[in-house]
DNA sequence: CTTGACCTTAACGTTAGGTTAAGGTCAAGC
DNA sequence: GCTTGACCTTAACCTAACGTTAAGGTCAAG
């Protein structure tokens, strides 16, 4: 199959493919003319490592989980650490979402919105933070 | 005052004080011997960058905002425009964390986390999604 | 006068691809 | 046979916001 054929089923698009190539995740034969030439084997590898990214998880990660999903012999701890880092991940950057949701909500609600320069929104960027 | 010393008062980079430069946010004064030379009004506009960029907002952004605090004669509802944009970005930001967080805690809390290869988050990371 | 700590610019590295650019391949229609 | 359009190839530059060398000038202290 051509790598736009697979682009399609794998909700990738082709140099999003061809980058996991370069990366080294993959490699698929090649036709007489030189074109990629992806297989059976393929497909599934890119659709893995098309919903591990959808997951959050870096290229290298997908790396590291592609082989544990090539490998027979996995431990499924392996698997589960790599979870729950991320899970950690995804917690932190959630928190600090949070917590400038939580300021900048306050701030806009105490705006005027209306013609004046009186903004406390910007007062609190500018603010020197002078409370020890 | 030198770079490192405003770098050290704002919570920045030297580095990232120079690029703030390149990017035409700043421009500071230039003493005989080259260095740059930083006045009060740069150091308050450098920690209006640093709060800005805290609060999440892009260079760009932090550009726009800049020119609002500089301009006394801005509205607010300039400011609180902008704010409000930022504020809708983090909830869509939130939603997307929160979603991934949501699967992937199921997934782990499936996962026996042994020495065996049979694991639920390979398994759902593989799967085709075959159901319309 | 040396030394170390600072400053300068230039240029490449990072992440995960997107976007041209220049050119080869292939199946269809004339 | 020939053109055309849709596909494929590699190469190389673009994005954000800096971090990291690298090579070299400046300055105050000893």
């Amino acid at each position: 199959m051509n790598i736009s054929d697979v682009a399609a089923l794998c909700e990738l698009t082709p140099k999003a493919i061809r980058h996991y190539e370069d990366q080294g995740l993959i490699s698929p034969a090649r036709s007489a003319n030189g074109y990629r030439d992806y297989r059976e084997r393929d497909l599934q590898e890119l659709k893995f490592l098309a919903h591990s990214r959808a997951m959050g998880f870096s290229l290298q990660e997908c790396s590291h989980l592609l082989e544990l999903y090539r490998n027979p012999g996995r431990a499924s701890a392996d698997v589960k650490a790599l979870a729950e880092q991320k899970l950690q991940e995804l917690d932190l950057q959630m928190q600090k979402l949070k917590d400038l949701r939580s300021s900048l909500s306050s701030w806009v609600q105490h705006c005027p919105g209306d013609q004046s320069p009186n903004c406390p929104i910007i007062q609190q960027l500018a603010q020197s933070e002078e409370n020890p």
